[in-house]
DNA sequence: ATATTAATGTTATATTATTACACAATGTTA
DNA sequence: TAACATTGTGTAATAATATAACATTAATAT
């Protein structure tokens, strides 16, 4: 029992759209998505966003708000999609999952002064990456 | 000298937008300030979404990705949009600005083993809020 | 004054996402 | 296994969010 959640058995849509995304080195987008799947019988736009959306409530993919992009989850550690932390290449439009345990700690443990009981979180890094950063 | 960003003298469409997301409780939407804005002479969508672009650009407002929603901002200490974190309540929507000295310093130090340098980062923490939370 | 930059007004269109409805597959559970 | 509930599918239509392109005007800087 090594795996953080459940195991789901995806349908033939989510398997379809989840491949797509773990294989893409970039965020996809629904519509980029729907493009890629249509000749394999996914024709319409809600095939797709119910797929994504199952899929990021099993944790097997994340949304990148500020992009509306999709990428497959590679941090067994980020429970089911409750504490995602995400580095975002502003030039180039890299997006990397964070997983720092320190972070992940900070901030399922962080308190506001109202008292809020937070179930869930998503942070988004913005900046330049190695490659963009001028030396 | 107690501001923290130059003041900007805002433009007519800037200013009118501004004081409608400023007085409302609760974040706005671009096309329900639009609807909002029409007896003013604001008539079409990108002359709001130019207006919005603008005040998260000098830090007046933030929007709220999570929501695709706009909100004043009320914190001298998110230097310019640079770092902004909120809370979320996902029962009544309530939208807060988080104000922690704590969680700025930690995030704005956060350095990721990629060594990617970071401008900015905008954090969103999503649960129930006191008031929605049953006792 | 004139060059430059920033903002405006307008039309059209692109992109992202959901509603509504009928039906099929799968999973209880009695 | 029959009945029921739940989840997923397929399709059409439409809503909601956001940008492109172009002409013009206002503000700022030299």
């Amino acid at each position: 029992m090594s795996k953080m959640h459940k195991e789901h058995t995806l349908t033939k849509n989510q398997q379809i759209i989840f491949d797509l995304i773990d294989k893409s080195p970039e965020p996809m987008k629904a519509y980029s998505i729907l493009f890629s799947v249509q000749k394999k019988g996914i024709n319409a736009p809600l095939q797709v966003y119910r797929a994504l959306d199952k899929l990021v409530e099993i944790g097997k993919i994340h949304k990148i708000e500020s992009r509306n992009a999709f990428i497959a989850c590679h941090n067994s550690s980020c429970q089911v999609a409750k504490a995602t932390a995400f580095s975002i290449c502003e030039i180039c439009e890299k997006v990397t999952e964070i997983s720092s345990t320190g972070l992940s700690k900070y901030l399922t443990n962080f308190k506001d002064k109202d008292g809020m009981k937070y179930s869930k979180y998503n942070l988004e890094f913005f900046g330049s990456c190695k490659k963009c950063t001028p030396k």
